[in-house]
DNA sequence: ATGGTGGCGCGGCCA
């Protein structure tokens, strides 16, 4: 079983590139975040021919997320029941695997601009409202693993620059912290549960070369239930696409269980 | 501190 996200910054652009990177990467459940389109501009017929069913949670402009699956997704719930945003960011589903059913939920965590900002101080609440969220999953769904953009980068080693972008958006202590409270809950940071590269990072700003010279942030995650810790066997970044014409910013993260 | 690049949608906003 492998599951993986991707923040494509626009379904509509990137659609091709997603259906490229499936046809390589047949994973069992990918989730998606910054779809930038509305539902009824879902591409559910491109994906069902590339052999995925779609759940999404669209918004016009920006945010939006889904998750794509080779098989059924039961249980599908948009949005934190537990908080009221008008953004469209979470999206959850329950899939079957041999082991026993996976709920997977997959978000797109908010930016937050800057720290001392409104949108950092919405960051912060929407962060404290999932964890109140995944807390209440976790008591349903032992079996959980929540992936997506974190907008985080939880450690030093998970930035080109920590020195330098200390306690700037991405890096403050509050985030960082609340990063942390999730790995509390019971969760594991699948990437960091094995042996990887220096310098591995999930995105990379567009501008000043960032790609090119490697300035990037492992802000895109993978978190695993105690309940499935033992049965990951793998967890990577996927750059490639990264070196697409006309690439998303951030680059796809997989992990595999069993 | 500013500006640099990209998407949306056609003037800024957001990342």
């Amino acid at each position: 079983m492998r599951i993986a996200t991707w923040n494509v910054n626009s379904l509509s652009v990137r659609l091709p590139q997603v259906l490229e990177w499936l046809a390589a990467n047949p994973v069992d459940v990918l989730g998606l975040q910054e779809l930038k389109l509305t539902d009824d501009k879902f591409p559910h017929e491109a994906l069902a021919e590339a052999g995925y069913q779609a759940v999404a949670f669209g918004q016009k402009t920006y945010n939006g997320v889904a998750l794509l699956s080779r098989t059924e997704l039961k249980d599908v719930v948009r949005a934190n029941p537990q908080f009221a945003d008008e953004q469209s960011r979470i999206i959850a589903g329950t899939v079957a695997s041999p082991a026993g059913d996976i709920r997977v939920i997959n978000c797109y965590f908010v930016n937050g601009q800057e720290p001392g900002s409104d949108k950092f101080a919405y960051k912060l609440r929407w962060l404290a409202g999932l964890d109140a969220y995944v807390k209440a999953e976790l008591a349903l769904h032992p079996r959980l693993v929540l992936v997506g953009d974190f907008n985080v980068a939880p450690e030093d080693r998970d930035s080109y620059d920590p020195d330098g972008l200390r306690e700037t958006i991405h890096h403050t202590s509050e985030e960082r912290n609340a990063f942390q409270a999730l790995l509390n809950l019971g969760l594991s940071d699948a990437y960091r549960m094995f042996e990887q590269p220096e310098k591995s990072y999930s995105w990379w700003d567009y501008r000043m070369l960032g790609f090119q010279k490697n300035r990037g942030l492992r802000i895109d995650h993978i978190l695993v239930s105690e309940a499935l810790k033992g049965s990951v066997s793998a967890c990577t970044i996927d750059r490639a696409p990264r070196k697409n014409k006309q690439p998303s910013d951030h680059t796809p993260v997989v992990v595999t269980l069993g």
